[in-house]
DNA sequence: CTGAAAGCGCTAACAA
DNA sequence: TTGTTAGCGCTTTCAG
């Protein structure tokens, strides 16, 4: 058996140099070594089977060549594509990406927090979950966040403009002739996040001379469940078919949980209910019937995200950067169309 | 800022101890420690806002209580809740997790290949793309592979039984009455793998007393796309409305793209055609029809690839653990009951 | 119960 | 170009 008794002490010893040029030798550097000494380092290397230790150099070094992307979610393919992305691009920079998932758990995000703090890698792109960046700047590790703010918080960021995307969506069902239009989403994150959708609603409303009606706003987890629960909610307004014609969700999985649930209930959706969701993951189109929606753009947030960070690790005194994406509304056919009127 | 420049040696000093003592105190262990001595050190510990180097602790322990679980496609829910259902239970053990994505692809597996051999983590948890179980060996960190494979290969491994989950929708096929199934699933992994649903297929054929159509056995990608390739190949079959009645998918990714592609093109699924999948992933019921499928224990496989870890990480020269889940049958309605004759 | 001393395996000045 | 000498921050005998 190999066993890993084989340091860089050993391969001196075989190569008849000293630790110094073995070490001079592995860690790319290309540090001044005669190719005498190359050859025979590589050969000693080869022979005992010498595996160098990456702990005991990131010690020295502090560089651990490891980001970890920590998203809340990886089974949204949301979230694990904007993973894959920002893996793709910071690859390419000779760093290898891991994913924590937290499952919107505290204590998990907790946990990997405490992972970062330990110098175990050299950034952060993460979408977090408490939201609470002094704890994330006091790991000590580069960090980028994934997602928008409102208040404009001292650390890196990208994401979408997710106001901007909501009325996109809202002026969609508009120009359809919808007149009561019905909100759906999380209000988890209060003020700082999602409920940007809630807020792009009521400006909406106002901008347009709609009357707000409290009754037509849902919040509800933005999952399956959230979506069978929506529209069990959803059917209990007395007279819903008068006084409501269509339904903004916060996001594709909710969108699509509730079409699925209305059509099972006898309600379709594109005609008897319009329905918008927000993300434009796959599955959007492979609802019955495909869902109309807004697309964030992963792959330029997760890109953009590992630049960032990049540059972050590069220059840690760099001057802020937030970065925020327009979404783009994609038409498909979950949304009733009105004659003009 | 708090800079990170404490180390024991500072702790040690305004506590007034030595640095073994500082050590006994923050390594679990419960040492021999006076009460005192507890009491000033985790007193200074609070003031000087001190963290334990992690990285520094492994070099000497050979321990990082990190877990990697490798798995080829975290967008699938198949494979993102069985790692975590493993990350679940690893964590009660205190071990941390972080998932490395492959998407498939050799190269990024060996990339996180390089990463477990620089003993970074305690353990892996993996299915393999290239499936070299001596490069796994070599790693020199325990392993559980995920997926069941022909061959009783020297390493610890939990699955699905698939030859029996595949029998079992085929049987169901032929019980609804029909006599012409095809089968479609990917070759990936040749013998070893994915091609065991096509073994069962020969095999229930050969039971039944059917023939063998080689046109009706398809390889394609368990992937959208390949479902989208699927459908364009089967519905090329001349006559095909006599010549074959029903189809199985080597899972639920395939199966269920298969199904929107199809009624995409005027062919109803459940009517025009039965369809089965594998694997039962949340969305194979919101498929319309909701698909029928056999459906494999993920929690179970995921729990148990982690506690068959543990065991072996505890004990290194434990005899070789091999678990195989059976799958079950999940009725609902993308398959046709033909009158009995 | 506690401290001194010796490393874990590697890198980084500094001389030679 | 090379070797020597110190550590990185922590754990762990071994004495006391």
């Amino acid at each position: 058996m190999t066993k890993s008794k084989i340091s860089i002490h050993e391969v001196a010893e075989a190569a008849g140099v000293s630790k110094s040029t073995v070490s001079r030798v592995i860690s790319d550097k290309g540090g001044s070594v005669s190719r005498r000494s190359v050859l025979a380092v590589n050969n000693a290397i080869e022979q005992l089977g010498y595996k160098k230790n990456v702990m005991a150099a990131s010690l020295r070094t502090q560089k651990t060549y490891m980001i970890l992307v920590m998203i809340p979610d990886v089974a949204n393919p949301f979230w694990s594509e904007i993973a894959r992305a920002a893996q793709d691009r910071l690859e390419m920079e000779g760093y290898s990406v891991v994913i924590g998932s937290t499952d919107w758990h505290d204590a998990r995000e907790t946990r990997y927090f405490e992972l970062a703090r330990s110098s175990r890698f050299d950034g952060l792109i993460l979408n977090s979950v408490t939201d609470d960046i002094g704890l994330i700047k006091g790991l000590g590790v580069p960090a980028v966040l994934i997602g928008e703010r409102v208040a404009g918080q001292d650390i890196d960021t990208v994401g979408t403009d997710t106001m901007a995307a909501t009325k996109l969506a809202l002026q969609y069902l508009y120009e359809a002739g919808s007149r009561h239009i019905a909100i759906a989403t999380s209000d988890y994150g209060g003020e700082r996040y999602l409920s940007l959708r809630r807020r792009a609603y009521r400006e909406f409303l106002e901008t347009k001379g709609l009357a707000f009606d409290p009754g037509l706003s849902f919040s509800v987890r933005l999952s399956k469940e959230g979506g069978k629960d929506l529209v069990r909610q959803f059917l209990a307004i007395p007279d819903w078919r008068q006084r409501v014609d269509s339904l903004f969700c916060g996001n594709d999985i909710l969108a699509i949980a509730a079409i699925n649930e209305f059509r099972r209930l006898g309600v379709m959706p594109g005609k008897d209910i319009s329905i918008v969701g927000m993300d434009d993951i796959p599955d959007a189109s492979n609802t019955y019937p495909p869902l109309t929606t807004v697309r964030k753009p992963r792959q330029l947030i997760g890109t953009a995200a590992a630049e960032i960070l990049l540059s972050r690790i590069k220059d840690p005194e760099k001057p802020l950067e937030k970065r925020l994406f327009p979404g783009q509304l994609v038409v498909r056919e979950s949304v009733v169309h009105k004659g003009n009127k």
